[in-house]
DNA sequence: GTGCTGTATGACGATAGACGCATTCTGCAT
DNA sequence: ATGCAGAATGCGTCTATCGTCATACAGCAC
């Protein structure tokens, strides 16, 4: 039944799928989300790591930490009092680099025309 | 220069490249822009069809169809009194496409854990 | 040039969500 | 069991953006 809303597209998302991916995609929109992810790529951290890393609060990492983890992209693995987080699969990182080479492919086209004219 | 700041990742990008790869998943964490997007992808379509085909009003459309425009998603082309809009590029589609199998294999892994149990 | 249609934009209200302070919760260390 | 540190959550404020109605603009058809 889920499975069938979900798997309905040969190429079309169904209105359902559509949400999905959007409500996906919606998590990655925010830089502080995007960013946690990129330092967790690197390595498995704990929450204090992070909030020198990026300057922002507590609560705040937490809650987004939060949104990650409930999504699956990151893991969250206990070592003594802390909690280290860290980065799960290749997707975020595959989608990243999609999306950056399409920017430059972007930019490098506009500094072309602007070069000819 | 703004080539630098965007190439600058071997495989860590910057903060300034970081924060346009997310503004551009902001652009598709919108369910509204992900449709229009679905449906132009299929070919060319006016805004009239546009609204029939998602219920929207014709300002939302439009103004909807002017971020994908500025982002360089879609392109327009005027015929007779109306403009065409189509979709550019295999980019959206492939990006969707990478989340769609992503939240496949989670349901399914979900499935398969709920029948263990 | 004029009138009309299709589209873009102004203005507004409602809502979601980022963000930080304060507090609570959780689990470790003793 | 107790105390403490680290992390999660409650609450409030602020901002951006969705979405619509109304209006302005752009370009076609005559």
């Amino acid at each position: 039944m889920q499975r069938r809303e979900v798997a309905v597209a040969q190429n079309t998302p169904s209105p359902q799928a559509l949400e999905e991916i959007s409500q996906f995609f919606r998590l990655l929109g925010e830089p502080t989300r995007l960013q946690l992810l990129c330092k967790l790529r690197q390595g498995p951290l704990d929450v204090a790591s992070l909030i020198q890393a990026t300057g922002f609060s507590q609560s705040h990492i937490s809650r987004q930490l939060g949104q990650l983890q409930r999504a699956g992209l990151v893991t969250s693995e206990r070592d003594g009092v802390r909690l280290l987080y860290r980065a799960e699969g290749q997707l975020v990182d595959d989608l990243c680099l999609l999306v950056q080479t399409r920017l430059r492919q972007r930019l490098e086209a506009q500094l072309e025309s602007l070069a000819v004219a």
